[in-house]
DNA sequence: GTTCATAAGTAGCGGACCTACATATAGCGT
DNA sequence: ACGCTATATGTAGGTCCGCTACTTATGAAC
């Protein structure tokens, strides 16, 4: 998968792992790995970035522990959060009907 | 929509546009407001630039006409352009495929 | 003759994602 | 003791692509 077809999808993907449980961004990263088959392998670089953008935008909030002598940043969905989530799924619902829409009906087998 | 949610689709959507019948780029806009029941409004400065980086990468070609005292430049796909679609449209699949499964096995409904 | 629709284009900005690097601890093998 | 791997978080800088705003030009309408 091209990288950049994530583009403006991120946070859906993050909000939406978060949904109903509290992960650190080691864990979303696997957690994305594992529901995605492989296909999603965020680099770090994208993640923590992301995250602390959701936390300024008031979408999640994050407490720190230690377990096992190393540090985690544990997120959780905020009640905005969960309203953001649930804006993306619409949105994400909507975009794909409009794509579908045009690379399945936009060619030759267009019904007028 | 929000605007960046296009990043790395809009060839999918110019392909997709130009499979089987050839158009200038004002009228692929309006063909994707049309299909899109106006949800697609792509300002030319985004299809103008775009229209010819595909046609650099040999995926269309276009040819100048005149109608009616205007200039048309008139795209249509190449059989590279034609491949590249073909790529796009199981590219897209593979996409919506692995979102779909993160929004909406990602959450409290997952089943193990 | 001014305004709108048609038609094409460029310059420059912004931002989101990626690459590459830095830091730190625990556990394992040798 | 030493190095390597897995775990865990983070920053700096670059790139790319779509968007905003603007320019140019013709024909038709008013």
């Amino acid at each position: 998968m091209k990288p950049d077809a994530l583009r403006g999808h991120l946070d859906a993907l993050l909000l939406a792992t978060l949904d109903g449980k509290q992960l650190h961004g080691y864990a979303i990263i696997e957690a994305l790995q594992q529901h995605s088959g492989g296909a999603l392998d965020l680099p770090t670089g994208t993640v923590y970035p992301a995250l602390r953008r959701l936390e300024r935008a008031g979408h999640v909030t994050s407490d720190w522990s230690t377990v096992g002598g190393r540090k985690r940043r544990t997120y959780k969905l905020t009640p905005t959060g969960q309203k953001a989530l649930h804006a993306e799924r619409n949105a994400w619902r909507e975009f794909t009907t409009v794509i579908d829409g045009v690379l399945g009906g936009g060619g030759k087998w267009a019904q007028t």
